[in-house]
DNA sequence: AGCACGCCGACT
DNA sequence: GTCGGCGTGCTC
């Protein structure tokens, strides 16, 4: 049978997207006497949903639903006179949602400012907010409101200061400066402005770029308005910062925005400085320390148009842009990239989505690029650019691997490293230590019966702290007061065994009692201004030894450290991951970068059990590259990433036993929808298979198509939120997981 | 995920 | 008699 043509196609219901975590749209009616045609796509309604009200986001407006129309409710209100959000961003969001296989309302909200989700108005603050004289308001003598004085005063003010005056150089005028502008704004003689561009006469540039430099400049800035996605590959001080502002520069004076993404650690206020020094153009700059307010004026200023460069960590890759130009992740290995819970996103592997949607280059920097990069080289689909050449005349460092099978047993610092940092002390020069556990011993055991304290919520050792003098758990944050005899055998005989870095610190303090040693990690910094203090202290030279954990070994510089010790590289060569050793070749990299700047050579120790490991040995005899296709090789071998594709399912409950129901339902029901190519493994118990009191499990879905794999996903996801099992178990789905458990 | 409904055990 | 355990169903 023919379908009836539509009587009447034009759209009558509203589909919206609510956030739950359903994976489904919503369809309404338009608010009572709102006419849909005054309601776009983007904007923000107030929907009666279940028992409660919420706030939901108007996907399309259609003209039929799959409910009975007896079955629509009504919206409540529009919260928004224009969409909040660009069709740009609607179908970026759309594509986002449907990639990772995440409800569509909760990834929408996600993206937004959590000002927006709670239904703030998408206006910027009246702080970010200045105001001129209008053309009238030029023309007016205000010396004839003789009779008016307080609008004489402001408005004199204001005609001094055509490009605009903010609420505080106002106030300053009169304390009722607001209803004094009112008055003026009735009479259309002032108009409110953004803030002024602060027009300084540009610094002279302090630098030439190298031949490198110029060419990777050049070949980027070609591609200005097309699709390119570029590997900017280059070893720390190869000068990756002054191509970014060079590009940056030359796309913000195309009158197009930027937008820069760095890893959590990088963002720090002497880098923001760097780049607005250079590029003299209004900023966006978004972190995790803003107040609600200050990010959605950030994010209303990227959306339309007034922030030239918007700067920010992971969730920045949402903002909105009205002009994309230039997309740049720094850092593109940094697994800060990849979100961890809710909606697991990659913000560069997003970052590329958005550069290809906007016709824009997008430059992936590093001086350790992720696998997966370096394999898009390989297959075409990235361009390369090397950075060579360290700027000035510092030479790369020299790494040398100690043997820790010929060195006693059980001492933390291996003597020729002991002996290593005295020779560098003595030079007056400072050493980095980089370990990688924090507190002052990792396990607690009871020297008569072998007994560990054990977290009574996690399948961990119990951290043994100095200076509080308890235990404590790393993974949930469980403190107590070390045993005074053994609960199992009764014995008054507990030692600490093995070191943090509090433990590292106090005995080399006790070798060498001179040192001025300073320990950076969480615990050491968590109070707010202590890294910088600390930063400040190792700059000023008032420290000879940093002994400190993964934070030492990003972003920062370190001109006078030249020697570099690596106390425990073991883990990081035969880890459960399968990313474990890349992560130790980028993590022994980076950290041998922050050493020898300056004319001073850097020396890197590296301390294992296993010097003969292939890819350490790749990495220290040939360097990153040559690890990297060492690696590279193993991963096709395998038929791990990037050479397949991975799904992973995890599941968390009260017993394992729940866990198992669900995930061995799944593997049957993806049984039923597998093709070939697509492979099921597990589900078996997670690592750490009991973390803050609850079971975990994981299911792995590998293919060798990224297309099979999430054609398949879908129908999957839909049986298995249906199924029983599911309802006991809390489960998420992670679409290229950094972290395979 | 929330939230309500509903149907069986130990309390004042 | 009822307070409350969590199994089940629903959200346009």
């Amino acid at each position: 049978m023919a379908p009836h043509p539509q009587v009447n196609d034009r759209p009558t219901i509203l589909r919206i997207a609510v956030p739950s975590p359903l994976r489904t749209s919503f369809d309404y009616r338009p608010p009572v006497g709102v006419p849909i045609a005054s309601i776009q796509p983007g904007v923000r309604l107030r929907i009666p949903f279940g028992r409660s009200t919420r706030i939901g986001i108007l996907l399309a407006k259609v003209n039929h639903s799959e409910l009975a129309p007896d079955r629509l409710k009504a919206a409540l209100q529009v919260l928004d006179p224009e969409p909040l959000l660009p069709r740009a961003s609607l179908d970026f969001l759309l594509w986002t949602s449907r990639y990772y296989h995440h409800p569509i309302g909760e990834t929408l909200f996600t993206a937004l400012p959590v000002a927006l989700r709670r239904g703030a108005a998408a206006t910027r603050s009246k702080a970010a907010l200045h105001w001129r004289p209008s053309a009238t308001g030029r023309a007016v003598d205000a010396t004839t409101l003789g009779r008016a004085p307080r609008q004489q005063a402001v408005l004199q003010a204001l005609q001094s200061h055509s490009d605009g005056l903010d609420e505080v150089a106002l106030r300053g005028i009169h304390k009722d400066w607001r209803c004094v502008l009112k008055t003026l704004q009735e009479k259309a003689w002032v108009e409110s402005c953004d803030a002024p561009q602060v027009v300084t006469k540009k610094p002279a540039r302090d630098w030439q770029p190298n031949t490198a430099q110029q060419l990777a400049i050049e070949t980027v800035d070609v591609r200005r308005g097309c699709f390119q996605p570029y590997l900017l590959d280059g070893v720390t001080g190869s000068g990756k910062t002054e191509v970014y502002l060079e590009l940056a520069e030359r796309t913000i004076a195309a009158g197009q925005q930027v937008l820069i993404l760095v890893p959590e650690i990088g963002l720090s206020p002497q880098m923001i400085s760097r780049y607005q020094r250079r590029l003299q153009a209004p900023f966006a700059v978004l972190h995790s320390g803003l107040s609600q307010r200050e990010r959605l004026d950030g994010w209303l200023a990227a959306r339309d148009g007034e922030a030239a460069i918007v700067i920010g960590t992971r969730s920045a890759i949402f903002v909105p842009l009205a002009r994309p130009g230039l997309f740049i992740v720094d850092e593109e290995h940094d697994p800060s990239y990849k979100q961890q819970d809710g909606l697991r996103y990659s913000a560069r592997d997003l970052a590329v989505i958005r550069a290809r949607n906007a016709a824009a280059p997008i430059v992936l920097g590093s001086a350790t690029p992720s696998l997966e990069s370096l394999r898009n080289v390989e297959a075409g689909r990235y361009e390369r650019l090397h950075l060579p050449a360290r700027v000035g005349n510092a030479r790369p460092p020299g790494i040398s691997i100690i043997d820790l099978r010929k060195q006693p047993p059980h001492a933390p610092l291996a003597p020729p490293l002991l002996s290593a940092m005295e020779r560098c002390l003595e030079k007056g020069e400072q050493a980095l230590l980089f370990v990688n556990r924090r507190g002052y011993a990792p396990v607690y055991l009871c020297h008569s019966c072998g007994a560990i304290s054990d977290c009574p919520r996690c399948d961990a050792h119990m951290v043994l702290h100095q200076k509080s003098g308890r235990l404590r758990c790393h993974h949930c944050g469980t403190e107590q007061a070390p045993p005074s005899k053994c609960p199992a055998c009764g014995a008054a005989a507990f030692i600490p065994v093995g070191a943090g870095t509090q433990r590292i610190s106090t005995s080399l303090q006790e070798r060498l009692p001179k040192a001025r040693i300073l320990r950076i990690d969480r615990d050491s910094t968590r109070r707010k201004g202590a890294m910088e203090g600390a930063l400040e202290q190792i700059h000023a030279g008032e420290v000879d030894i940093l002994v400190g954990t993964q934070m030492l070994a990003k972003g920062h510089h370190f001109p006078k450290v030249t020697l570099v010790g690596i106390l425990d590289a073991d883990g990081g060569l035969f880890g459960t991951d399968f990313r474990a050793s890349e992560r130790l070749a980028q993590l022994i990299v980076q950290v041998a970068g922050r050493a020898g700047r300056g004319e001073r050579p850097g020396q890197v120790y590296i301390q294992t059990h296993h010097p003969d490991h292939r890819l350490l040995h790749a990495l220290v005899e040939k360097g990153y590259e040559n690890f990297a296709q060492a690696a590279l090789r193993e991963r096709q071998e395998a038929a791990l990433p990037p050479y397949s594709w991975l799904a992973l399912l995890r599941a968390e409950a009260p017993t394992q036993k729940a866990n198992f129901g669900f995930l061995e339902a799944a593997r049957s029901l993806a049984e039923k929808i597998l093709a070939p190519g697509l492979m099921l493994l597990g589900p078996v118990p997670a690592v750490m298979e009991r973390r803050r009191g609850r079971y975990r499990a994981r299911l792995l879905m590998q293919a060798d198509s990224r297309e099979v794999m999430q054609t398949r996903l879908d129908p999957w996801l839909d049986t298995l939120q249906r199924h029983k099992s599911a309802r006991r178990v809390r489960w998420s789905l992670d679409i290229d997981p950094v972290e395979v458990d």
